[in-house]
RNA sequence: GCCGCUUUAGCUCAGUUGGUAGAGCAAAGGACUGAAAAUCCUUGUGUCCCUGGUUCAAUUCCUGGAGGCGGCA
């Protein structure tokens, strides 16, 4: 009875079950220690980290390591090339796959990670615009290379106010999507309403990790370290020799993109290439804290309060 | 010891022909409609090294001093 309510409320990938944590956390705020911990025959892992879907990005991704993900079930680790784009869509496919399959196992899916919007569509879903697609998007740059980013700009006034009103004239990124769209199938991007639902009914736990500014540096620079003695500058030269660049989706991680910059620019010496690596790590934890401290139904604690984590979920799970 | 250059924001440095100053980076805050570890927005921050002098007015010109860099000895 339940279980057909719930399908009828579904569009498509139906999710039959509501039960769903949502582990949120910056890298090095000790997320990979938490999972750890969790019961195997309650929960399995989904990874929601754009970066550690990638094979062959292991160290400077910070990736669980195998003795992790053989105590618990990850999914979504090691499942693209980094020379291959990731997205939020197949991400919310993969996901919604895993989640199925964990719920048939009669465990809680714990999606896990530090991409928040992979969090968001994921908890709304997306609206029905069309897809990305490559070849649109490369038009659309190249008409934007020839004539200018002011000129598509103010195409975009003419096609579709409300877009155009939203975002600033100098973000290339999301003028190129929205003209992406609108070439696509001919009508605006804010024609498209998001959701403003969970999908499928979900009844999600929500947990937000965080730790103090200062002790997140300290927690970089140690990281940081240890992925030097690991091996992170053997990891990025086998890289290099399959042919890795900076065009690589995968290589826009950080820990990956700074040593093409490095190369470009010649002369920057190790621990320069490490300081750029955290002050990078650090701006992308504010940005991600920014972005998730709008989400509603956050539980927010201090990453080091592991005991009282696990009795939130345990007590998740018996509910 | 002498000569030259230099000292301005947390850092690197502009600048004011005399009317108490501004860029980049950092920092802080924010946004986020299929690339999101991406992309973008907003906001300060000052004994202008110290000391006297000239001047209505000195961070700016002059004297003396201190620190730094370079050259000559």
């Amino acid at each position: 009875m339940v279980k057909s309510n719930i399908q009828s409320l579904t569009k498509k990938n139906s999710n039959p079950f509501k039960k769903i944590v949502f582990l949120f956390g910056p890298t090095s705020v000790g997320k990979t220690n938490l999972l750890s911990k969790l019961d195997n025959n309650k929960f399995s892992v989904i990874n929601a980290d754009s970066i550690q879907v990638y094979k062959g990005l292991d160290i400077g991704s910070a990736k669980v390591s195998k003795d992790v993900t053989e105590k618990i079930h990850h999914y979504l680790i090691d499942i693209l090339d980094p020379r291959e784009q990731f997205t939020v869509a197949k991400f919310i496919n993969e996901a919604d796959k895993a989640v199925i399959k964990i719920h048939q196992e009669n465990k809680i899916p714990v999606i896990s990670g530090g991409t928040a919007f992979y969090f968001k569509h994921f908890l709304y879903g997306l609206s029905d615009a069309p897809a990305s697609s490559i070849e649109i998007r490369e038009k659309v740059e190249s008409m934007i290379n020839e004539r200018s980013l002011s000129w598509a700009y103010s195409l975009l006034k003419e096609v579709d106010l409300v877009t155009y009103n939203r975002i600033n004239e100098n973000d290339k990124y999301r003028i190129s999507r929205a003209l992406e769209v609108y070439f696509d199938s001919g009508k605006p991007l804010s024609s498209f309403d998001l959701p403003s639902n969970y999908r499928n009914g979900i009844e999600p736990l929500i947990i937000g990790l965080f730790r103090e500014k200062d002790e997140m540096e300290r927690r970089l620079r140690l990281r940081y370290s240890i992925m030097v003695e690991k091996g992170l500058i053997q990891e990025i030269r086998d890289l290099v020799n399959s042919g890795a660049n900076d065009e690589w989706p995968g290589m826009q991680g950080i820990g990956y993109k700074e040593f093409f910059i490095a190369m470009k620019s010649g002369e920057l010496t190790n621990s320069q290439i490490g300081d750029l690596i955290i002050k990078n790590s650090k701006q992308y934890a504010k940005r991600q804290y920014t972005f998730f401290k709008s989400f509603s139904d956050v539980n927010w604690i201090h990453a080091s309060k592991e005991e009282e984590i696990k009795r939130m979920i345990n007590e998740y799970f018996c509910k």
